[in-house]
DNA sequence: GTCTATAGGATGATAGAC
DNA sequence: GTCTATCATCCTATAGAC
């Protein structure tokens, strides 16, 4: 039985709306009606719009953050990390759905420390994924194509795996797991 | 040497401003600063805010339609198809990278028949992109996986190549198309 | 904790002078 | 074709009653 704070209540319902128009189109008023109160009774849970933004975003930074240091910290071999890597965006996918939208569309908006916060966290997450497949090529285990290219193809799919996930939706994360494992490291075409 | 209208000119700067912040961040105040004029002078020019957002997607639009259209005309093998697709992409992504970005991140805020006739187009080009993958899985050529995660997954890379091209930039398209290609049919597993 | 009222400023768009 | 002036509306946020 959840038991969710009124302030817990607004950032689930803002998470939302942010993912269906964008932050930038959606007004405090909208946030309020979709609550059933005024716009002004937001401002006794939280300090301003900005506050809900910050706080969404922060959050999954923070779970992938989190993701990736157990990932780097595992003893396994460079395409194993990678495999990781995959179950990590979609456990997080099914699990902050809501804030990924905001993430990936509307960082832009985050202001000074919480900007610089979140710019810090994506730096590091890239660079740590990078450093994963260099090393895979030089070991052998991955062919040795542009890393770049790699690294974008994956974290493209990867990172807009929420807009897909629920549309189509209901696909069990174990066979999408494996399917999206197949295809990234076996290519699509018949062997 | 070309010979820019003022209108395009002005649909030039929109859609960087609107690639950098949003369509819903951007003012009508900040497009005539950047263009070194007031406001109200951008209506001599165009009919409003709507037409700067509607004219750069559905431009983009009809470029993916036509080229989906030429490929499928085309009597080639499924794979192949891939192949020319994926070029189609970069192709585009070169020279329409920040309608690309107006498609991908606000064909929402579109109104009316703007709206539909996007929606109309994205749905018939996924459509026609799925029955080449289904096609290739019945004569053998493509592995028995889930079609739909296939298609999502070489979709999504091509859809947000624009965000990466330019910032990675300067990679030869040839080089780019021959990584991608590879990637997607071979996978990233040395054989 | 929610409301009404409102401040203070930004927004898209128009009217009319030059 | 560009300007200044302005309208009507929307925005985030606050003050203070209940």
């Amino acid at each position: 039985m959840k038991m969710a704070t009124r302030k817990e209540e607004i950032m689930e319902v803002s998470a939302r709306l942010f993912k269906e128009k964008g932050y930038n189109a959606v007004s405090m008023r909208d946030i309020a009606k979709a609550m059933g109160m005024k716009a002004a009774s937001l401002y006794n849970h939280i300090s301003g719009k900005q506050e809900l933004l910050s706080t969404l975003i922060l959050q999954v930074a923070r779970a992938f953050t989190q993701g990736m240091d157990a990932v780097m910290a595992d003893a396994i071999s460079p395409v194993s990390k990678i495999e990781k890597i995959i179950e990590l965006h979609i456990e997080i996918t099914i699990n902050h759905s809501e804030g990924l939208a905001a993430l990936n569309n509307d960082w832009m908006h985050l202001e000074n420390d919480d900007l610089a916060d979140f710019l810090g966290m994506r730096e590091r997450y890239e660079s740590n994924f990078r450093s994963i497949i260099k090393d895979g090529i030089d070991c052998g285990e991955i062919s040795p194509r542009h890393p770049e290219v790699i690294l974008f193809s994956i974290l493209s799919t990867l990172r807009t795996l929420y807009v897909w996930y629920q549309k189509r939706g209901k696909l069990d994360a174990n066979v999408l797991k494996k399917d999206m494992v197949a295809i990234f490291l076996q290519g699509i075409v018949a062997k």
